[in-house]
RNA sequence: UGGCAUGUAGCUCAGCGGCAGAGCACCGCCCUGACACGGCGGGGGUCGUGGGUUCAAAUCCCUCCGUGCCAACCA
């Protein structure tokens, strides 16, 4: 006799195993693979979080995602790297130590760059290691020793490298544009981060400009009265009757006395809107800077660029934005050009960093040239090199590639990648360099210095597939894991980053960065309401953590991860996973209580044969949808399997044999108990991984770590034999007795298939017995209607008469018997039809057959079960 | 205005040509030896609307209605 297990405590401790395993394994290296170590290639890296940030839902489901993926990969042989790391995120960043500094009266003008960036970089270094440890107790198995950030030395060479090569091959240039200005954060901003805000309440208001030579006066509508400043310009469609005559003549400035031409522009202008004339202001709306090109009309900036009225505004140089719309209105009305005004809703352009209403501004900016980089990565995902997940994210991939706009990436910030351009003061020209430059590189004049600028921030995320792996230098584990096997992201950056990923992977490397995108939804209240936090209604990762456990936690924000749906997070959810938890630990728990050293193989019965084929189907479903990012799917497998076969069938059963006498079931018990939660802990190591290694450090005989074991295969398990159908007519029995026990109505469709000998041979199970000895069991003359039994040798049969509301039975039978027959009717004659076959294939004529087998084998029994009942 | 989703039990959702499903909630019985964080049984649905295709539609096609997101426009 092997000495007693020592028991396991009654309840699972989370937390606990959490303390026990997270840094053991983190300190065994299993997360560290070297490049050169064996497998195929597995890599994923980390959407790099915002050091500014902590940790939310969203990140909290997009790392348990990988993180399920990579442990998956992991013990499945792959050589699985998961590669962490965190942006500098250039505007959010800079704003917050701004912000700090503003609060102690310091503005970062005057403490200069480099004290600003000092501050910056102590910031970043007390608390950038927040996101790390959050991410650290959700249990992620990243490789730590890899960890970059995207202003560390290598990825900075790397940004160095890509902006010069792309300056170099002209896709990189210099130009003065109309571009989106952010007042308050007083920098340009790209088309992507501006946001807009709908329905606002506007007005439009319109007023008149009297022509030149006093014949009259034209009406203009506008939503921003103050740009009528910088007007240099009144379009009229061409074809206006009211208007067409006056093309050509000129209005004058009731403020600055400026005489402004009227031309004509049929793109602009919609003759049945408004008064159909439209004033034009082209240094700072977008369309009229269009209509500015076509006619050649003079741009004329009317703003500073912290948002106030220059020198141009004359009398309202000095006012701000806002404040020069009022005055001027209200100054304009007393000049009795005034033309009413009426409510309109409309959307206003928001910087999305400061919230400041964007002003288009006329400026000097660098900018990619997109479209030949978009094209590569439009064909990839064409031609499936890349795919989504789900599909119909790459409609929006495309839409956007295809009318893609050059992008403007310099900044006018100081925390991020500063522009390796050198602008000399001698000529004039700019030298871009992949090192610094001390002499001109067209006059080699010395007076050269930096450009001020430094990079968007998603310029260098663009490079994270590869920068993170040591491009530019041609390192193992570029050459080994590049490209990377998936991307997990939110489809709010589809645009900020797959995409220009995608376009920097393939110019760079010239091929695609990863092989699959899986877009995970948004992480919403119980309500499906987003999180806000003026909502209140944030759910905090740490403290549902701290609440419910590591396992629990990620278990059920996996199980909400469907494909293509945003996900409803409630504590209700998470009680589910609390509880299958606890089940999974109740039934190991009985586990060893009759298991404590590593059984021998035994001849197996029936039911070992049964629950031993059924975990090989778990896992081949398990397999199946992680292997197709249909993570809710996995985990409702998972659920199904322990909980309604293992639990609920098999431990039942094996209560008979481990309670018995005989030692040979005994021992086929022992076996299959093993064998089975041997795999039940590898299953749940990616989605539970604390409560999966408690299990195996628990299992009797097993050896090392889970994280280190082999993910179950389902030719682990032996195939189904003819002993499953028997075990399912059982069940499908036992069903019925219950159901007759509890005097309900029974389905004829298993009771009338009850089987003598199965029941006969059930009577010996614990709490089946305990079933069938309630259940009266008649003898003598049958009726029509009845269930056969033999309960401890006695034939005898369950009366189903007053149970069953036999004519509504029928009349639902025979409605069904008339659809399979049509259906079998049908098939047959297609079969049959000689046409039919001569031009078939042969595999369409194969499921065709099968399907009328089906069906006549359903006809059939539908058939027998009516004449069961009379 | 355009595009993409989405509408299935009270709630959260799965199913996407072949007998309408799960979890939670609800009702009844049971503290039996892993588990009351449990067991057994049960009730509950015109699958948003109207049409069409099919032997067969929750599932495919069209119409409309509701909801969400993205993009564009907004003088």
């Amino acid at each position: 006799m092997t000495p007693p297990a020592p028991e396991l405590p009654q309840f699972y401790d989370p937390h606990a195993a959490f303390q026990r395993y997270a840094s053991a394994w983190e300190a065994s290296g299993v997360n560290s693979p070297a490049a050169d170590a064996p497998g195929e290639p597995y890599c994923i890296v980390i959407p790099p979080p915002n050091v500014t940030g902590s940790l939310h839902m969203g990140h909290a489901l997009n790392n348990t995602l990988q993180d399920v993926l990579i442990r998956y990969k992991r013990m499945d042989g792959f050589n699985a790297v998961w590669i962490p790391g965190t942006d500098h995120a250039g505007i959010a960043t800079q704003w917050i130590v701004e912000k700090q500094l503003r609060a102690k009266g310091i503005d970062r003008r005057e403490l200069g760059r480099e004290k600003f960036l000092a501050c910056v970089w102590e910031w970043k270094e007390q608390s950038g290691g927040t996101i790390v440890s959050q991410l650290k107790r959700l249990g992620v198995s990243c490789d730590w020793s890899r960890e970059r950030f995207t202003l560390d030395e290598g990825l900075s060479a790397a940004v160095r490298e890509n902006f010069v090569r792309l300056v170099e091959e002209g896709l990189i240039y210099r130009a003065t544009r109309l571009i989106n200005w952010d007042p308050v954060g007083m920098t340009a901003i790209s088309d992507l981060e501006v946001e807009t805000e709908e329905n606002v309440q506007g007005e439009l208001w319109s007023f008149a400009y009297p022509l030149s030579d006093g014949s009259g006066e034209i009406v203009v509508a506008t939503t921003r009265p103050e740009t009528m400043l910088g007007d240099t310009a009144i379009a009229v469609h061409p074809d206006d009757p009211r208007y067409q005559h006056l093309i050509g003549r000129t209005v004058r400035h009731p403020i600055l006395g400026r005489e402004i031409p009227i031309v004509g522009d049929a793109i602009l202008v919609d003759p049945a809107f408004g008064s159909g004339a439209v004033k034009v202001t082209p240094a700072h709306d977008f369309n009229d800077h269009a209509v500015g090109k076509r006619h050649d009309l003079p741009l004329l900036t009317i703003f500073t660029l912290d948002g106030r009225v220059n020198a141009e505004g004359g009398p309202y140089e000095g006012l701000d934005r806002f404040d020069a719309r009022t005055k001027i209105k209200a100054d304009l009305e007393a000049m009795g050009l005034g033309r009413g005004s009426k409510l309109n809703v409309m959307t206003l352009p928001r910087s999305q960093r400061s919230g400041a209403v964007v002003e288009p501004m006329v400026s000097t900016q660098w900018f990619v040239r997109t479209k030949p980089l978009a094209e590569p990565a439009l064909a990839a995902v064409e031609q499936g090199l890349t795919t989504f997940h789900p599909r119909q994210w790459e409609n929006t991939y495309f839409a956007w590639l295809r009318d893609i706009q050059d992008w403007c990436i310099s900044r006018q910030l100081w925390w991020g990648h500063r522009i390796p351009a050198w602008h000399c003061a001698a000529c004039g020209e700019t030298t871009v360099s992949r090192v610094d430059v001390t002499a001109c590189g067209t006059c080699g004049s010395a007076n050269v210095a930096q450009d001020e600028d430094v990079l968007d921030t998603w310029f260098s995320s663009a490079l994270w597939p590869f920068s993170t792996l040591g491009w530019p230098a041609r390192t193992p584990e570029l050459a080994k894991w590049y490209p990377n096997a998936v991307l997990i992201t939110g489809f709010d950056i589809i645009f900020f980053w797959v995409a220009r990923m995608m376009m920097a992977g393939l110019h760079n490397l010239g091929s695609v960065p990863f092989h699959d995108v899986y877009i995970h939804g948004l992480v919403r209240d119980e309500n499906g309401d987003k999180m806000s936090k003026t909502k209140g209604n944030v759910v905090d990762p740490l403290v549902a953590i701290e609440k419910h456990g590591t396992d629990a936690f990620r278990i059920t924000l996996t199980s909400l991860a469907g494909l293509g749906r945003d996900l409803s997070w409630s504590d209700k959810h998470v009680e589910v996973w609390t509880r299958f938890q606890n089940k999974v630990w109740q039934s190991f728990r009985f586990l060893r209580m009759h298991v404590n050293e590593k059984p021998a193989p035994a001849p197996l019965g029936p039911m070992d044969r049964w629950i031993l084929a059924r975990a090989g189907v778990a896992v081949q479903n398990v397999r199946s949808a992680i292997d197709s990012y249909r993570f809710n799917d996995a985990t409702a497998e998972l659920h199904r399997f322990v909980w309604y076969e293992l639990c609920d069938w098999y431990l039942e059963f094996s209560k008979a044999a481990l309670y018995g006498e005989d030692e040979a079931e005994k021992a086929a018990a022992r076996h299959t108990l093993w064998t089975v939660y041997s795999a039940v802990a590898r299953l749940l190591h990616p989605f539970m991984p604390f409560l999966a290694e408690e299990l195996w450090q628990n299992l009797p005989g097993s050896e090392g770590s889970v994280v280190r074991a082999p993910f179950p295969r389902p030719d682990d398990f032996p195939p189904a034999d003819d002993t499953l159908a028997e075990v399912a007519l059982l069940q499908e029995t036992i069903v019925a007795v219950r159901r007759v026990r509890a005097e309900k109505e029974v389905s004829p469709r298993v009771p009338l298939q009850l089987v003598s000998q199965g029941l006969g041979a059930l009577g010996r199970y614990h709490r089946v017995l305990d079933d069938l000895a309630k259940v009266t069991v008649c003898t003598g003359e049958k009726p029509d209607a009845c269930a056969t039994v033999v309960v401890e040798g006695i034939e005898g049969w369950i009366p189903l008469a007053g149970v069953l509301d036999l004519d509504k039975e029928r009349e639902r039978l025979a409605a069904q018997i008339t659809k399979a027959q049509k259906s079998v009717d049908f098939l047959r004659n297609l079969l049959g039809n000689e046409g039919f076959v001569g031009k078939a294939k042969p595999e369409l004529l194969a499921s065709r057959r099968a399907e009328l087998e089906g069906d006549e084998g359903r006809l059939a029994t539908l058939t027998a079960a009516l004449a069961a009942l009379g």
